[in-house]
DNA sequence: TTGTACGCGTTATCAA
DNA sequence: TTGATAACGCGTACAA
């Protein structure tokens, strides 16, 4: 790799002027002499050394995308189509930025800190914090942070949170479900926190405005452990014959929730109704195709990442959190009775 | 952040000594002096400045996952099950060997080699290089190569190439499709370059041995370009009536043509067998059970990082080219006739 | 218009 | 056992 001296060496200039020719300040470069350096610098492909700029100028051009697992969790997060779909944009958005993007998976808030740090990243781009997690990042990083579906953000300006409204979409489609005229409706999750919760007063909501009693019985647990889904899904479908129909908290859970409905003759829609939520692409490719509630993950991403970018370059973000709205989406696992 | 300096002179010491300490260099350290120090650096929660480390070393600790994209490809790379698992299992074993990833996306060769240069990456794990690709990287960067799934390596020492013997794997399940009383078989795919070449040549080989004429007829040739994909799926259920089943060359087109084939009333498999090559997450939600061939696709990623890794060690590889075995995995969408 | 010199944080060499 | 000092490559204030 040549550097900036042995190019001023070569060229019988000093580094300043070869720098400032890289970088444009031609305002008090003689014409001849940016003809030559840009010349050469074509010739021998000069690339800078990243390290001793971020050095030299306390930056790094990097943006940390952290996600953050549990112990145990069914899937690996960058399988999750959702996930793989936001990540897309972004790394798209970073890209064209001129940035980089450096993704951290981790369990640990302090083992983030610690590679943010390290790396002294510009920017992060944080996933589902939980509980504290967000005021203790807060606490230790203190440059621009952009969450994404993390419902308590700490009242500090340089944190902004994209999130979805949950409440909503699981509202439109329970009301949807009981506008098929079902009133026995579950709701399959495998939590109660966060995201899910959201999603589940939407679903209180819809039956309750519909004078339908709502009891923690219709709730389906389904386990997180990857060793018990398979179990507690079975126990799910036996559970399900009291219900015409079940609202699943994501599509992975519809899917996985059908397949056993599938493998126990069970049909859908004809023997029971099953809804759910995200409308990524392979429950797209699902037949009977699956009613549920749309959301734009790539697009997610990539407002995530351009309104990280904005504050990077020193805008103030307009609002602490901005909301999308989710679409309900009409397919064939939903019938009429 | 507190840098080694500022320790240095807090505690009436060199940087050098610290500096030792940190590193665990402490044959000429006084026990006392340890002490004192690592006490320190717990206390103010040292991390060392990454880029002033690579500066210094000129490396990195950075390893480049590098996946080339063509214009116009119907999924987004990220999204695609096999890579989110690949790199599930690449991102893994990166970190736990104390390397971090930088994942590159990128339609050109010169693209990727400025960003690697520009960061100094210590090693490189590149996905499907095609054609020249593989040799004009090796011309400019010259430290390890591990690619996947591609076929042309050139004989350089730092290169490696991780393979299935994808012609086996198509040989296998279109033997068992002729054993299955089927003897029209189309072969499902986008191109027939690279790794789907080979999968090619082992659908024809099964097919040869039995006695069946191949013809080119048989190349349900699917389009590539994302808003010609439905319609050339459309045709290709017109042509399937011929056939008494189709072998896809991945199961993410065997869910597509699937789902035409649902779509029209076309029942798999009654009507018509279908298989796929991958055996990836969503194809085993899919319903009837798809009959597909098995690669271990984190397996994969975790085999390629671990031997960059290994070279980045300074190990010679054992070999320019690791062939994993592929696994016939027989369920439902292939019907005896 | 061009050049010198220094600082960024770390590691390494060599001297004390 | 410890400490000064140079070096890594770049950007920039300031001097010429």
């Amino acid at each position: 790799m040549i550097t900036i001296k042995e190019i001023a060496g070569q060229l019988k200039l000093s580094t300043t002027t070869v720098s400032n020719v890289i970088h444009g300040k031609t305002k008090e470069v003689s014409p001849e002499t940016i003809e030559k350096v840009r010349k050469f610098l074509d010739e021998v492909g000069y690339v800078p050394n990243i390290n001793a700029r971020n050095l030299a100028q306390n930056e790094s051009k990097i943006i940390g995308v952290v996600l953050k697992t549990t112990p145990g969790r069914y899937l690996e997060l960058l399988s999750d189509p959702f996930v793989a779909e936001m990540i897309t944009g972004i790394e798209r958005e970073i890209r064209e930025a001129g940035y980089y993007m450096m993704i951290y998976l981790s369990e640990s808030i302090e083992e983030i800190l610690t590679r943010v740090s390290t790396w002294n990243v510009d920017g992060l781009i944080l996933f589902w914090m939980l509980d504290d997690d967000g005021i203790r990042v807060s606490e230790k990083y203190h440059k621009p942070v952009v969450c994404v579906d993390t419902m308590v953000v700490p009242d500090m300006k340089h944190f902004v949170n994209i999130g979805l409204d949950d409440a909503d979409g699981s509202y439109q489609i329970v009301k949807y479900m009981i506008e098929c005229g079902h009133r026995k409706i579950g709701f399959l999750s495998d939590n109660k926190m966060a995201v899910d919760l959201q999603r589940y007063q939407g679903y209180k909501r819809a039956l309750e405005e519909a004078g339908i009693e709502v009891s923690e019985d219709d709730f389906f647990l389904m386990s997180s452990q990857k060793n018990e889904i398979e179990e507690s899904l079975e126990e799910l479908c036996d559970k399900a014959k009291d219900y015409t129909a079940v609202f699943c908290v994501s599509d992975l859970f519809a899917l996985m929730f059908m397949d056993h409905l599938y493998d126990r003759g069970i049909r859908v829609p004809e023997d029971i109704s099953v809804a759910g939520f995200d409308d990524n692409r392979y429950a797209r490719l699902h037949r009977p195709a699956l009613t549920t509630v749309h959301q734009e993950a790539e697009g997610k991403g990539v407002l995530a990442a351009r309104t990280l970018i904005s504050m990077l370059k020193g805008n103030e973000p307009e609002s602490n959190e901005i909301i999308l709205k989710p679409e309900l989406v009409i397919r064939d696992t939903v019938k009429k009775i």
